[in-house]
DNA sequence: GTTTAAATCATACGATCGTTTGAATCAAAC
DNA sequence: GTTTGATTCAAACGATCGTATGATTTAAAC
């Protein structure tokens, strides 16, 4: 058994954190507390502050990147285009995974990136770009091949719908879940019923003039 | 015409910081700095920042809030139930009214609201409470007979999606708007858009088992 | 002109923040 | 056993935060 590297678990520890609280809300010292390590354990180990957000974040969105490219890839390697559902899904599917009812990691991931991607501070933002950039530009030309009849600029206002949707929709916008309907539902269920949504709004004619 | 009300500047500036850099972002002395106003005059006024934070979340979002509900009121008064695309732009117009193009003020203001509805400290989230979560109610009922197909559970979450893209779609949770598709449309345009997009989501048929 | 209450002001308090420092500890190499 | 480099540690730094204080100014009432 590996011990435990103090490394991995002050990533542990600000994931946690940062998902709960935010960037600027969670202070190197809660860090450090949760994860048994000392305070200058971050600055040994990271540089900073910003550094070891960069580095959470990374570890968290990195996977599902490279799941939505792989997703992507292979849809094109059929026959025909791929349809919208199947790019919906293609898309949606890596966010959902591996996120099955109850499993904390998953809905603290979720959190986490939804609080990257609506963070103000630039620091939490801007570290993304390439990776994340280059999945979305590539899911848009498809899409763009999949639905001919839509102009370019309501075929982007529909991504930036599928983005909000499988980011947010998952975790509690509203303030807390209300108590007739459980909590954020993960897993199956969740990913079907997203699919169908998007599938449906992303396949809707093009709004009249 | 009426002085500069220190009352009244002090919110505006902090609307316009509490939407650029969130709530922990913003320091008081900025925010009075901004105003032109006394650092004590936040106290004075209001209390303490997170009073000030109430104030300034509650001036945006009760007028949409009153526009929502009327929007419902109109539509239960005709003869007949009213349908999906129907609820979806009642609920939906509100948020979009009174943005035209360039807009900054309009802009500004939907920053805050996914700012508030996105910020993960109790403070920002918890003041809204009682008016939202009743409009929200009754528009679930609303939906809820204009869907009867749907269980209540998948009716939740599109109602949560209805919410996201709403909420989330109009500004950039993406890092920043791409170069060649222009920065996020306001307008009559963008609520066309999210209307069918919305409209032909929630109207899909449920998700099988 | 005096009184009175509201408002604004400069200033300071205590707390917490991210970061740095230099010594102490550890483990493998020699 | 000593050396060496990597790691951990307690402590402190300067900066900034939200808030409180008490004096000062303003303006209307008398």
């Amino acid at each position: 058994m590996a011990p435990p590297d103090t490394r991995t678990q002050i990533l542990d520890a600000a994931e946690h954190l940062f998902a709960e609280r935010g960037y600027r809300g969670t202070s190197v010292r809660a860090i450090t507390d949760l994860a048994g390590v000392n305070l200058a354990a971050v600055g040994y180990h990271f540089g900073s502050k910003a550094e070891l957000m960069s580095a959470v974040a990374r570890r968290v969105v990195e996977p599902i990147n490279a799941a939505q490219c792989a997703g992507l890839d292979r849809l094109l390697a059929g026959t025909t285009d791929p349809g919208a559902a199947e790019l919906v899904e293609a898309f949606a599917a890596p966010l959902f995974d591996g996120m099955s009812v109850g499993d904390e990691g998953g809905a603290r991931r979720s959190r986490l990136i939804v609080m990257i991607l609506s963070d103000p501070a630039e620091e939490v933002r801007g570290w993304a770009g390439a990776g994340q950039d280059t999945v979305r530009e590539r899911y848009l030309a498809a899409f763009a091949r999949a639905l001919p009849g839509l102009s370019p600029e309501e075929l982007w206002f529909r991504i930036r719908g599928v983005l909000a949707v499988t980011a947010v929709d998952r975790v509690e916008v509203h303030q807390r879940p209300t108590p007739d309907c459980p909590s954020p539902e993960v897993g199956e269920a969740a990913r079907h019923w997203a699919v169908t949504f998007l599938a449906a709004a992303m396949s809707a004619p093009p709004t009249g003039p």
